[in-house]
DNA sequence: ACCTGAACACCGTTCAAGT
DNA sequence: ACCTGAACACCGTTCAAGT
């Protein structure tokens, strides 16, 4: 007799999820996730492939989060930097996930579309592609230098990232 | 009778470096170091408290290297990017590493220096220091970028880093 | 059809025992 | 003084057996 489905993609993702922020990265555990919606380990193998299928799985949820923020922050481009920073701050470890080999490049690409219309309505389509690869490279790495403590000396940091952010946001506007 | 030493710390971490770029950090297992260096795993906790110990000490050994490209490109700050993004690419894992929060700090804010100084001489002392920052911060989010894949589509990769770069110096040299 | 216990290979780490 | 085998807890993964 079938047995009646005990959870569903979207429940284990969830479950990953929590534990990734909590828990970082490497305290995601087949384990762990199981039993946080009530299953054993071998069961999860029926839903992804392996461990890395569900990491896989988990950045690809953070990436949508993401998306969706962008789309609501569009097409201010410093309310999209400073999107970027909650997000990245409130979601550290799926942050850092996204910029691994493995992350779904796919998603990557369609979240960063809000940010490419918002550079062509500041600096004309023919330069859109430039400045928003600028701006978001910029931003990844204050982010990712942040979150690592690089700034723990060194002064006000909220102050430092306004600085970078109107500086570059004024240099673009000004050429091609 | 004492046992003559069988390896020393620096062995130890050149091989785990060696592992680390080869097989990704999570390749990193006690085993694969020790049998590497000729002992067994448990010899290992001698010279370091856990794996994460090994892990830092990979991370400190990479920085050291980064600082000497660092110092033999200075003062040219195209060449420092350069040289970054040419260790980015030959040590893409260790280059990870170092914006993990267990990065040794210290060890960062050294390799900085060079960049720092670079900056001022263009900029002056006063500015330096958000000048440099802004440089960092762009140039480790593009490789994180680069080396996620997300340029994999949109051109020519080399021709971004070049354009992206010349408009941040520029940008930096006309106002403060 | 879905779930599980049992099993396997592998890992980090500790420690008593060897030399 | 340094090294090791043995052991423990834990993990990813597979699979035959349950319902």
């Amino acid at each position: 007799m079938p047995s009646p489905t005990r959870t569903t993609n979207e429940e284990v993702v969830a479950a990953a999820r929590e534990i990734v922020e909590t828990a970082g990265a490497a305290g995601l555990t087949m384990q762990a996730v199981a039993e946080r919606v009530g299953v054993r380990a071998p069961s999860l193998y029926k839903r992804f492939a392996d461990r890395d299928a569900l990491l896989v799985a988990v950045t690809e949820a953070a990436i949508a989060d993401l998306t969706e923020r962008f789309e609501a922050a569009a097409p201010s481009l410093p309310r999209l930097a400073a999107a970027y920073r909650a997000f990245a701050k409130e979601h550290s470890e799926a942050f850092r996930l996204m910029f691994t080999p493995s992350a779904p490049q796919e998603a990557l690409q369609r979240s960063a579309e809000p940010v490419i219309r918002a550079a062509a309505a500041r600096v004309g389509e023919e330069h859109a592609l430039d400045a928003a690869r600028l701006l978001t490279a910029w931003a990844t790495g204050f982010l990712q230098m942040e979150l690592a403590g690089a700034f723990r000396l060194g002064g006000d940091v909220e102050r430092a990232f306004e600085y970078g952010l109107s500086h570059l946001l004024a240099g673009i506007e000004q050429d091609g």
